[in-house]
DNA sequence: AAATTAATTTATCAATTTGATACAATAATA
DNA sequence: TATTATTGTATCAAATTGATAAATTAATTT
């Protein structure tokens, strides 16, 4: 049965500021990866970061917050602007080697038919990418209109993307890297209580590179950010380590002041 | 006479992207003190910073650019895309407390009759703030459009401004801080050959604390992108300073790799 | 022409931070 | 009880930083 998503595709249309639309780089850790979080259109047509339209009486910040919950449920979460793409050929449809794919799915749903729709799709877009760290166990990812599908991927092994995403996704993974300097990092992203080889190998992964574990234990504890835990029994045959949590009131002080990290 | 902008208004409002606009902060140093551009509209409204819209067959980065060049003729200079700005309620004619000053100004061109004007006047605006870096006596600012003054204008005493603008300014400025601490500076804010006190003296004004003279100078030095030139005879009666050039080499190189300045 | 002055360049040195490695502690297993 | 793998802490040389002092020098004053 072809489902016909013109009338949610027009309402859409009549609700959202034209021409501008918000990317969403959705990063979680999970299994000693960085990953991202990927939808896949009806029909296969391609893999794409989150997006959507900024409605008529909507901050930008809240678009993307909103645009995040539809994806994930998650609310209230570290959400950050990064950078506008506005390349004057950036439009849904621009694509020389998936014009013809996204075409076709189109069609298949009647979306080429309306000319409103045509131009919508046509239009030249100026993107604001955003990016968020997320708990990957808290976030419900959910597919949501026209895609189909959605994965955690891991960064390090990306699919074919719509438009320029791979380029936005290593633009927020530069911008991350240098954040590490200065900003603390990981409440977002790691659970409630981590072991510091959860935190180091988190590091390690933004940053490319291993670090020395003793160096960087000393490192973390002399920022003051960590409250130690009772220890956690792993049942391996080694001493168990010490579990952590982010002392909430010193994290919120580094955030804002920042740190002198120089890892 | 009064002068009709009402055609160069209409031509502009055709050859641009609605809802969108950009706004550049245009800094430079002179006489001690960081200084940024300001226009004053016609009729001394307000003073703003200068922006514009985007062309509808112009990349945003083209189209900052040309703006730059625009205002202070100034071509391929330092430029980069710092923080888009999106509140619903953004736009030329919503500021409260100018809002009546804009609309007689508007009024004295005849502007606020034609109902395209007034609508582009009115429309919710979304702004890529960009800033630049800039050596002042090179760059010669004009007067553009209903603007009839512009002036370089100490951040640390600015006027009235127009929109957030002060806020922008001061995001920038918190930018810039941060960037110190893992860019080199100054080839574009500096004239060609300066000394070792003009660079500190650039520094302290961005990071507004005062810096120990010998150890920046022995840092500075480390850096490897300065070259030093013949000394500069200042005819005070004391030690003549050095004078120094950027290696322009390791400076692109510094620009890409970073450094550790932790100053 | 020698002494003075004020600013610049370089040196010094203790304190702190980093990089690399070693060693002691410990939870489960053999 | 010895073994094993991993964790937590210690150690120490090297590098960096912070603060101060000494040496240098272009013009002025005496």
């Amino acid at each position: 049965m072809k489902q016909d998503l013109r009338p949610q595709m027009l309402k859409l249309i009549e609700e959202s500021l034209p021409g501008v639309s918000i990317e969403c780089v959705i990063l979680g850790y999970g299994e000693g990866q960085l990953k991202t979080l990927l939808f896949q259109t009806k029909h296969e047509v391609t893999w794409s970061l989150p997006g959507g339209y900024i409605r008529k009486y909507e901050d930008i910040d809240e678009a993307a917050h909103r645009i995040l919950e539809e994806r994930t449920g998650l609310k209230s979460i570290f959400l950050k602007q990064f950078h506008t793409f506005g390349k004057k050929d950036r439009s849904h449809t621009n694509n020389r080697e998936q014009h013809e794919r996204i075409w076709k799915a189109l069609e298949k749903f009647d979306l080429n038919q309306d000319p409103l729709i045509k131009d919508w799709m046509d239009q030249r877009l100026i993107t604001m990418g955003y990016y968020a760290l997320v708990d990957i166990r808290k976030s419900h990812p959910r597919p949501h209109f026209f895609f189909e599908k959605c994965e955690w991927i891991s960064v390090e092994s990306l699919p074919e993307l719509f438009l320029q995403q791979q380029h936005t996704i290593s633009k927020v993974l530069d911008h991350l890297r240098v954040q590490l300097n200065y900003l603390p990092i990981g409440r977002s992203l790691l659970p409630e209580k981590f072991t510091m080889q959860n935190l180091q190998k988190l590091y390690e992964i933004i940053l490319r590179r291993p670090l020395v574990r003793s160096n960087f234990q000393r490192k973390m504890l002399s920022l003051g950010i960590l409250v130690r835990m009772e220890k956690h029994m792993t049942g391996a045959p080694n001493k168990a380590p010490y579990q952590y949590c982010f002392d909430r009131e010193q994290y919120e002080i580094a955030l804002k002041k920042g740190i002198g990290f120089n890892i």
